[in-house]
DNA sequence: CTTGAAATCTCCGAACA
DNA sequence: TGTTCGGAGATTTCAAG
């Protein structure tokens, strides 16, 4: 009926900060309440495994971190539901889906405007990240499109809400776990 | 014993241009021997639902794009054959294990010390996604640290490349399934 | 956290439209 | 290509220890 593992769906265009209190008391809270339990080891080998095969079962993860798969579920299930596993997804190879065209735009627009580049990033389905950046109220913006004229209509678009640079991508590297500290 | 679907491994760093053909004939291929099957209104719909969930079953996207399970897995299986789906992971959110600092590092090299800056990169674990764009021979870079003493390393080891700007992410905008064409 | 059993759930394959 | 129908196997959940 229902997937092996709950979904953990996450509503797209959704700045961070809307997660965060907005009102927050001027009196310093001593111990620094983190609202999540510090990771572990095994926390870290579990995350760091996931980000490279996000559906491993419970019983293969828990034999490369020496651990039962209940317990392993156990913390897996923890772990989606302190929001440090936001979601799985399949990860597409943008050019083999006729995405042929990867640029980058940085953007640099007003304070005053930023609302308004919000709203026309929603409307963009070309747009798959947008980085608000220091310095001089900045911009980063990935674009995927199938051509160069969608990539023209883009960057018109775009450009309306103040310079924009616009740069292609010609190969990318990643390394896929994160560098989780301590 | 093992995963219910078979891991679809890829490595760390490397480059998409290592996955092509090194020697390509200079005579032009007439009907442009697209090696993937054009995707049709199905296949997009599933690449889609595997993008925003990576772990619903057959039988769950077979009900969303009115198809037997059996169907579903059969594209699926032909989707990561294709290397359309190139694997699957987890997402992790940086703030909550400790990575609370993002930046990207805008690098500007020579040609000639692309080689090196490659090899750099990939002793950086805090360098998450390195594109290599047009315009001046420039590299973003895509860091995350868990504090501003590790960034300054960061930036530290990365300006002896070249010239390096510096920007920190305040705020991410994230549209999770890519814009399939057609 | 571990073990062990039960209950699902998932994929696979055969037969067929 | 697709569907339906079983079966084999794997996975999670839940019980105790």
């Amino acid at each position: 009926m229902h997937a092996r593992v709950p979904s953990i769906g996450r509503a797209a265009i959704v700045p961070d900060s809307a997660h965060r209190d907005t009102a927050v008391p001027m009196i310093p809270k001593q111990p620094a309440p983190d609202r999540t339990d510090p990771l572990d080891d095994i926390d870290r080998k579990i995350l760091t495994i996931l980000q490279q095969d996000g559906r491993l079962s419970g019983a293969d993860i828990g034999r490369q971190v020496n651990l039962s798969q209940p317990a392993v579920s156990a913390r897996i299930q923890r772990l989606e539901r302190q929001g440090v596993i936001k979601g799985y997804t399949a990860v597409v190879d943008p050019t083999q889906v006729g995405l042929t065209i990867h640029a980058v735009i940085r953007l640099r627009t007003t304070h005053a405007r930023i609302p308004e580049a919000l709203a026309l990033f929603r409307d963009l389905p070309e747009l798959t990240t947008a980085y608000r950046l220091t310095g001089e109220d900045c911009f980063l913006l990935d674009i995927h499109t199938p051509d160069t004229a969608t990539l023209q209509r883009v960057v018109d678009t775009v450009g309306r809400l103040g310079p924009a640079s616009t740069s292609l991508v010609l190969d990318t590297y990643e390394r896929k776990p994160l560098p989780l500290p301590q």
